[in-house]
DNA sequence: TCTATTACAATTGTATACACTTTACCTTGA
DNA sequence: TCAAGGTAAAGTGTATACAATTGTAATAGA
């Protein structure tokens, strides 16, 4: 999460981490240890230990003896990972309902007025996404609880690689907009149970809407590329 | 989690882990790579690795260049933990309500009997003390959500070293008992979001409990030490 | 032709050596 | 006596060498 790792084996970390957003490191694709450690011009024993990291949170498997590959997410798996992720974001719209400071509220307005306009001008839909992130971002930080916040991250990045893909879902940027509207008003309006209901059911609909897209653009493979989902997307 | 390791970096991860449950390693504490391979009769390699593991789980903090140190959880930590703690265990019981298989549930059952019986008839508090934990497991394991499954024992994890104390506490037994009985009834009713509600307000209670346990029998120190906390607790 | 066995190649797991950073102590000066 | 600086000791980060295990392919037998 912190970037604030000057050794190599957290260098090479964040690296393979971006390869893999990038869709330059596809699920399943196998990371070999001696291999990598050429392409990033270090030794093994960092990219070894940059490998067991990105194994403890999930991004890749691994097991004894065997070569580490970028972990697929199933439909199952990916379907269960927003089930927790619903959970989670919607204890923190809970929460944030009546922690959230005044300038963390106003600058969530900002975000999701900002949103709108974009929405509304037919903007860029690579930034409505970066949008959209940032409006779920700010819900769950404002919950001023580190672990929540960590946990909820944690789930999030693994998702991260799916997550953006349905907004080119046909319907989709207005439906997501219109819940934002919901949210933003049960929690304008201190309705804490409300705004969990809806930020769940949310993050929820968003995980169908992309299991739904998923399915229709299926290939032979039952595991899926999420390059493969879209066109280019940067980090 | 698995202790399907047969590499020598998990036996050493599973080693270090049950030392800071035992207390023999105290939060605060050092782990020095080179001590503790010479302990465990293994080089510093394995040993830097399960290092790696664990801080990536949570349970001990490292810096670059800085020896790795048993996370200490401060008050303020432990209360986030309850709290994000109890915001998956009420999911898992919402879930667990239409989710858990007959054999389940009678397990489920048949575990809180056990502990009543326990309760009536004055038995060994640790027993109770299992029975509590095998409680908590079945819900969340009911849900047959792996990711949210894997997300909560993740945090119940880091809780278990001061978790087990909250049995010392005088009346504790009794109202932790009839909160499963509550939270039981629901379950037997199919009342998902009244298993919720009960089993989300009874894991904040029990992180309630224990820090007031915790600040009366405070030390000189904002940290505390688990063992100091009672005597002994077998993993 | 197919299967099984065996040898070999490729890759991971571990040990050791060394470089760099941090910490602690000791010396020196005021 | 105390502060500041430097120097040595300790410990982490990385590279490399080797051992152990696994994947693969070739050969022998049916």
């Amino acid at each position: 999460m912190t970037d604030k790792d000057p050794t190599q084996a957290g260098t090479v970390r964040l690296a393979i981490e971006r390869e893999i957003f990038n869709g330059l490191l596809a699920p399943g694709d196998a990371l070999e240890e001696g291999r990598l450690a050429g392409r990033f011009g270090v030794s093994r024993t960092p990219v070894r230990e940059a490998i067991t990291q990105l194994a403890q949170a999930g991004l890749v498997t691994k097991r004894a003896h065997k070569r580490a590959v970028v972990a697929a997410l199933d439909p199952e798996t990916l379907l269960e990972l927003f089930e927790a992720l619903s959970e989670l974001e919607g204890a923190a719209a809970f929460l944030s309902t009546t922690r959230m400071s005044e300038a963390e509220r106003s600058e969530l307005l900002a975000i999701h007025e900002a949103a709108a306009k974009n929405l509304r001008l037919n903007g860029d839909p690579n930034e409505y996404a970066d949008l959209g992130f940032a409006f779920h971002q700010r819900i769950v930080s404002g919950c001023h609880n580190k672990v929540l916040i960590e946990t909820t991250e944690w789930l999030a990045l693994r998702v991260l690689p799916y997550r953006r893909f349905q907004v080119v879902a046909p319907g989709r940027l207005q439906r997501n907009q219109s819940d934002h509207d919901d949210i933003i008003s049960a929690i304008v309006a201190r309705d804490a149970a409300e705004a969990r209901r809806l930020m769940q059911r949310h993050t929820l609909e968003q995980g169908d809407a992309l299991m739904r897209f998923i399915v229709l653009n299926k290939t032979t493979h039952t595991d899926f590329h999420p390059a493969a989902l879209g066109k280019e997307h940067p980090l």
